[in-house]
DNA sequence: CTAGACTTCAAACGTTTGTTTGAATCGTGG
DNA sequence: CCACGATTCAAACAAACGTTTGAAGTCTAG
């Protein structure tokens, strides 16, 4: 359990609720669980966000805005280079989400709620998320396109989708593969990234 | 909604749960919702499964036994052969899932619900899974381990692990790709098994 | 120091949850 | 045709749910 004793009541709230969403999901998780673990009253929720699920948009905007400037930050450097890869571009998708999860606290806890988003098909969430966040992978399979330019565009999106799946699965942690005894959290996640681009890269090139 | 009132009340609250698990999830589905989608009374649910959770194990083990069947069988014909390629051994594993997908009643839906379990990381759900159906992954691994022996063991489950999250992902169409409007869903779902075994082979090899 | 806004709190609201009960109904073998 | 086990049913249980309330407490600008 992360101590969030020295953040504000909103903070520690946002906190401990992206622990257990990530650990129970959306609705299994009730407020009265994330009061008790953020150590504020009850009534703390629908003073500082109103609802339950504007609670839930406010989880994934606290990481997201960061998460898709950076995104949009590196496929932006990479449009200055003339000489741009598969991988540099897959690394500028990656790494963005891999240095969240590094994060002190809890970004890789929060790459799971991410993940559990994906599973809930038809919530208002997806459209939250593809409303508020969509532009940056429509910027990137943009980039793929020109990159990939003997693919047809059906291929490709196919391509991209499965791609986006491994990703989504992995970095959620959803794998089987558990950090060997010896091995940081940082070392463990860094070598799921550096695999992930390499089978990815030879996907989409297949 | 499916029609299933020529089924058995056991078989019709089965079907019901598994379109609701798909939809809304373990936890958010109530047997309320569960018993009157499956037009039956809310007290057979415990009648007949004892609890909910036992309901949710029937509704995994009544598609899983067959499935983990079938991709065996499948995996002990390629085992005769000598000539046994990559995406052979991807086949195996991916066919049998694309024929429950297909069936008449519902397989497609259960692909959405065996995904929900993935992101259940700490439920008895993944126990449950990996003690009833791990054998099967594991006799999987020991046939790719086989068929690329210039892969490290460490390195070689990395690529599985990202490759069954490729899987999960596609075959539970959480995907962004629709299907086109002139298109079955049939030819839909193969078309996603052949870009499926296309790109994971890629990837297992590169 | 006080007025006024902001925040926290315990308590209660009406619903909904999974489960249990005992009686009513059904279906079949003797 | 009757009896008995299997099934279905409406009703109720305590517990947990998200949300609302109004008072108590905290903090800061004037």
């Amino acid at each position: 359990m992360r101590d969030n004793s020295q953040f504000s009541t909103r903070q520690r709230i946002l906190g401990a609720a992206e622990e257990l969403f990530a650990e129970r999901g959306f609705a299994a998780a009730s407020l009265r669980q994330v009061t008790a673990a953020a150590r504020v009253n009850l009534a703390a929720v629908n003073y500082h966000f109103g609802s339950k699920n504007n609670l839930i948009e406010e989880v994934f905007r606290r990481r997201l805005d960061e998460l898709s400037d950076r995104r949009l930050e590196r496929l932006a450097e990479l449009a200055k280079s003339d000489s741009v890869t598969l991988e540099d571009l897959l690394d500028a998708f990656i790494t963005p989400a891999l240095e969240l999860s590094l994060d002190r606290e809890g970004g890789s806890v929060f790459m799971r709620v991410l993940a559990r988003a994906f599973a809930e098909h038809n919530s208002n969430l997806r459209t939250f998320l593809s409303d508020n966040y969509g532009y940056v992978l429509k910027d990137f399979a943009a980039a793929f396109a020109r990159l990939l330019p003997q693919l047809e565009k059906q291929e490709l999106y196919w391509r991209l989708d499965i791609a986006v799946g491994a990703l989504t699965y992995a970095m959620a942690d959803f794998g089987m593969i558990k950090r060997r005894s010896g091995e940081s959290e940082r070392a463990h996640r860094e070598q799921m990234a550096r695999h992930l681009i390499h089978f990815t890269a030879a996907g989409l090139r297949a």
